[in-house]
DNA sequence: TGGTTATATAACCCAATGGATATGTATGGC
DNA sequence: GCCATACATATCCATTGGGTTATATAACCA
């Protein structure tokens, strides 16, 4: 899978609130579908799908005991997940000092060149 | 917006490589719509629905310079995101070292009860 | 005023998603 | 072998999502 591929099944796999509610539930440790299924007004199949998206994701692996299928989390695109979402969140900060380096240039020769842009999206 | 549905419609946003790809291109600085939709093999109406998209999750702000309609990152959703994420890979990473300590229980006593699941699932 | 540029909206298409119910399959206990 | 348990798969349905083209709106320019 790209690199891509793999952040869009991640993120898409984070967008339910069911998948997130069974991921902060695996959290705390394995678990079998039944025992997931069982906090949700859903049916089994429902969580199924779910676990099976979470699966295709890479976010969870499964075992085998009996006929239980325990659940676990897999951490590694958690861990991709949060390094796109730091790199952007790093680069957005430097790029707001240099806004605001601009501004305070922009500050000091107001009066030659107004530009109502910055100031606009400034206040916003 | 409760924090459920914003976190929804953050990763729902982040799930389309178009839409992280115009986040990265704003984190380099504000950029117009025609600007944003330069690199993609794209409509323009497409290029304003991804936009709208983000806007809608908080994501991006826009202001007006004549015609332009400026976009620009907003990181507090991003911020959000990143800590739920952090949240559950940290409370993983507990989880895996109380998953590690009972597998060295387990191996102490090996033969009195073999557990094939732990082993599968540490296997994968 | 009329034209050009930038962007938004409308209407439509098709594929994917999230849910349901019904049924199939695998495993263990009796 | 038979039944129960745990889970998966099949099918269906309504909604959403990402794309298109065509058209409307908004702001500047001559």
């Amino acid at each position: 899978m790209t690199p891509a591929t793999q952040l869009d099944a991640t993120f898409a796999a984070l967008a339910d609130p069911t998948r997130r509610a069974i991921l902060a539930r695996l959290a705390l440790g394995e678990a079998s579908v039944t025992e997931l299924a069982q906090p949700f007004a859903m049916s089994q199949p429902a969580i199924s799908k779910h676990l099976k998206v979470l699966e295709h994701a890479g976010l969870i692996s499964r075992g085998r005991d009996a006929q239980r299928r325990p659940c676990r989390l897999e951490a590694q695109p958690l861990a991709e997940a949060t390094d796109w979402l730091e790199r952007y969140r790093q680069l957005w900060e430097t790029n707001f000092q240099r806004l605001d380096a601009l501004l305070e240039e922009m500050k000091a020769q107001r009066e030659a060149a107004p530009k109502p842009t910055i100031d606009k999206l400034k206040g916003e």
